[in-house]
DNA sequence: TTAAAAAAATGATATTTATCATCTTTGAAA
DNA sequence: TTTCAAAGATGATAAATATCATTTTTTTAA
């Protein structure tokens, strides 16, 4: 269970921090973060930002994970990532100009830090290596949205859950995969029935083991085959 | 017909940038750019970059229409985006120190201009409004692939295809759309059968007409009613 | 101008996947 | 503990779309 005491987290002690954007750091950087920043405990399935408004500064995940996602006409949600511990969320419309075209909602209980957009823009035009990451990280994104439209234009439902298993496998580390199968039929593009049939086949062919809901990847090579590239 | 002679295109004298992302740069810099720049003709159906293959630099559309696609597994092209004059091509990449995660390649006649990565990244890092520009570029086509993802997944090849020709009827302006049926359907993502079926359907329905391989759109409303936002 | 290749079109059929209805299990709160 | 709502599971059926085979039309280049 976290601390819901709303409590400082110090970036100086935050785990998550050498794995992300702000990794490179000095000193001097981080206390700087720490005074700008505001931290905030979040429930499970809480709401963070919401597509159609207009952003005010960005997230910084210091624990637990947080769907980012879209709603089709009908209001059914498109899961487009799944964000860590480390992980800056909402920084893209920053720079659009734009309101927000995706929603944030946390998966789990977290512990999220918040920093202004002015702070933030203000990092990014004095500090060339965040800005570098900053732009590294955006085109890396577009890279793998590329490849995101492709396997749901000429994958099976098959082939791609076993594209979105190995991806949560990524996520998840050596916790147990842990989603709604709703969540993850709305992750893999497909209706959750079928997702939960599909997920039967596939303990039955031994790639996972069903823990109830959490779910266990048994033979990784397996899933990468299928999965294609 | 374009010359194809391959002489230099001065960017002074460039119709397509003033739209572009070069659309604010002074005298100075527009000079500056016409020195360090390579123009070329191509034909069409000829590749500008190739998947897997490292940038050397950014491609800079004077004339002409480029597809920007992946390959699926078994092959077939999946169109990300449809690139027309005065768009950059081929930037993301300069950043993410990865091989280009797409190909790019001519859909017609075309004049391109390259700029070398060293320069490119110098004008990156003095110009500040270059800059803002390309970052808001990259997050306003994050955007638009999570929409587009989500289309993939929700949306009937019907409901795709009608935005599909929204989204072509914009890039053609007052010119007819001029694809290939193939490429239309590996655009909207299903196959040229199906695609070639539908668009019947639309005609006989009053929404497009068909000379031979170009279409025209005769009803807007109706194609942005059965597309859904 | 003609021949060959590429693109477009059509029909028949198979397959995948969604939808709807219903039932069971699980987990959280009273 | 009991209760209730949410999540998970299952079966039957319908709909959408892909695939394969073939024919026609258009474009390209000899």
């Amino acid at each position: 269970m976290l601390d819901k005491s709303h409590k400082h987290v110090s970036c100086s002690s935050c785990g998550a921090r050498n794995s992300s954007l702000f990794g490179n750091f000095c000193d001097h950087e981080v206390s700087q973060v720490d005074e700008q920043k505001a931290c905030a405990y979040y429930k499970k399935s809480q709401p963070i930002f919401i597509e159609g408004s207009f952003p005010r500064g960005v997230f910084c995940l210091n624990q637990g994970k947080v769907k980012i996602f879209t709603r089709g006409d009908e209001g059914k949600e498109q899961i487009i990532h799944i964000a860590k511990e480390g992980e800056i969320i909402g920084f893209r419309a920053m720079f659009s100009g734009e309101p927000y075209k995706v929603s944030a909602s946390t998966l789990e209980e977290c512990n999220i830090c918040f920093i202004g957009k002015e702070d933030f823009l203000n990092m990014i035009d004095t500090n060339v290596t965040l800005r570098n990451g900053i732009m590294k990280e955006l085109s890396k994104e577009l890279g793998d949205r590329a490849i995101f439209i492709t396997n749901m234009a000429q994958k099976s439902v098959r082939e791609r859950l076993a594209f979105a298993l190995l991806i949560l496998g990524d996520i998840y580390g050596d916790e147990q995969i842990n989603l709604t199968r709703e969540d993850m039929a709305n992750f893999v593009g497909t209706a959750t029935e079928t997702l939960i049939r599909l997920l039967k086949d596939f303990k039955d062919e031994g790639m996972i083991e069903i823990h109830t809901r959490k779910l266990e990847i048994i033979d990784n090579d397996k899933l990468m085959q299928l999965a294609g590239r």
